[in-house]
DNA sequence: TTATAAACTTAGTCCCGTCTAATTTCGCTC
DNA sequence: GAGCGAAATTAGACGGGACTAAGTTTATAA
């Protein structure tokens, strides 16, 4: 009916896409799924005509609401298995995105279901992403917030993490920094570094700018407080 | 590396060849694998040529040494997926076959230990098929016999029973036939039917002869006894 | 307003796994 | 050992999903 490839394709446009809706371009969409540009092109028109995307040459694609529950469909089992991964079968949280990537596209509907309603319907998977529900309701993020918007001494509870870099969930698992972890900053740098300090201990962790952008917390008091 | 359908025309080989080692000509694999002779043919050449079948043209095939550790690895994730989609996420035996058909090919060794390590390695599928171990063990079948090859009076202890036919197996879970349940062989006839009192209830359950052939069992006691 | 680089699409090829139609080989009977 | 039907193979095509090379379009900036 719909294979794997075009599954990921639609993911990566819903993820690329974002909440704002923007149309997502040729090259931005290669870049994400490692193609080239040609190989993205032909796919889109594949998805264009089976009207599962918007697609206006040389402008890009956007989902259409056909699109959108599919990618709502993949997202869900994916954040699901991760989820079941770590929780039921012994899985780092490190390790469980790629076996996730796998069998997100061949898992049934019906598994999901099953596996959603042994974790108890969780509501977010081990990175801080909100799950999908059974009929596609997703909830927005909490706040657009990331690490790289605080000032120091700012506390903050960590949201999510992004969920495909096994090395940094290794690097945040061993300092102490889940989603739910409250961390202060204590430090940022004019070169792209920010230093915090995870729930009361004493322990510094740095982190790169970029790597602080892409973890998004919720503010809890300010440096004024 | 090796995709989805050359591993269910391994694993088909594997089946077909049984334990005689009898070559699998072209026209019973294509009959099994629901597609075409020349699907066949340019199939086996490809397996020939990465060495995990012995091709003779017009002859048919035998899985090589490097052929029969593929198969009996995805083996090995059907039957534990059954086991655990049956034991752990509420499946009923009917219904586990195509989820486990399509998912033996995509979740890795990791996810299989972890399932057999949660089950207990447990040593057989829902329907009485032996799992291969870790290291690719597999016990042989226990018994060469079927219910087909029973006398009246006997009383026999059922091993294992097909699994892709889920209105069979409906049908025998209903009348409380299942691996390792006992029956009296009550009646047989001239023209192929055999009928069986399950465990010392007085419920008769009838069977065509070519069904209980392919339902093996283990002789406890003959009439004569 | 036009030149130029970057982005994008088109054209053509390849491998995979399937198909139908045509041909070859096998195995058996006379 | 010739003939015949069944089984198998070869030939050629197609859709899926990728690639490289070549040609367009768009955006930007002189
Ligand atoms: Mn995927
Ligand atoms: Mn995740
Ligand atoms: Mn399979
Ligand atoms: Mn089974």
């Amino acid at each position: 009916m719909l294979s794997a490839i075009m599954e990921d394709y639609l993911k990566a446009i819903y993820y690329l896409q974002g909440e704002t809706d923007e149309r997502v371009r040729t090259s931005t969409l290669a870049e994400h799924m490692g193609v080239e540009q040609p190989s993205v092109t032909s796919m889109v028109k594949k998805l264009a005509k089976r009207d599962f995307v918007h697609y206006e040459p040389y402008k890009g694609v956007v989902l259409t609401d056909t699109g959108i529950p599919v990618a709502l469909e993949i997202i869900r089992h994916h954040r699901l298995l991760e989820r079941y991964l770590t929780e039921r079968l012994e899985y780092d949280w490190a390790e469980v995105h790629d076996e996730a990537d796998r069998l997100e596209h061949h898992i049934s509907n019906q598994f999901a279901d099953r596996i959603a309603e042994q974790l108890g319907n969780p509501a977010v998977d081990p990175h801080g992403d909100p799950i999908p529900t059974a009929d596609l309701d997703v909830s927005p993020p909490q706040s657009g917030e990331t690490l790289a918007d605080q000032q120091v001494g700012d506390k903050v509870r960590i949201e999510r993490v992004p969920d495909n870099d096994p090395d940094l969930l290794r690097y945040l698992s061993e300092h102490g920094i889940t989603p739910t972890t409250v961390v202060e900053i204590v430090e940022t740098t004019s070169f792209g570094m920010v230093t915090l300090d995870p729930d009361g201990t004493d322990e510094r962790v740095a982190l790169p700018e970029e790597v602080a952008r892409s973890i998004t917390a919720q503010t809890l008091t300010g440096a004024s407080n």
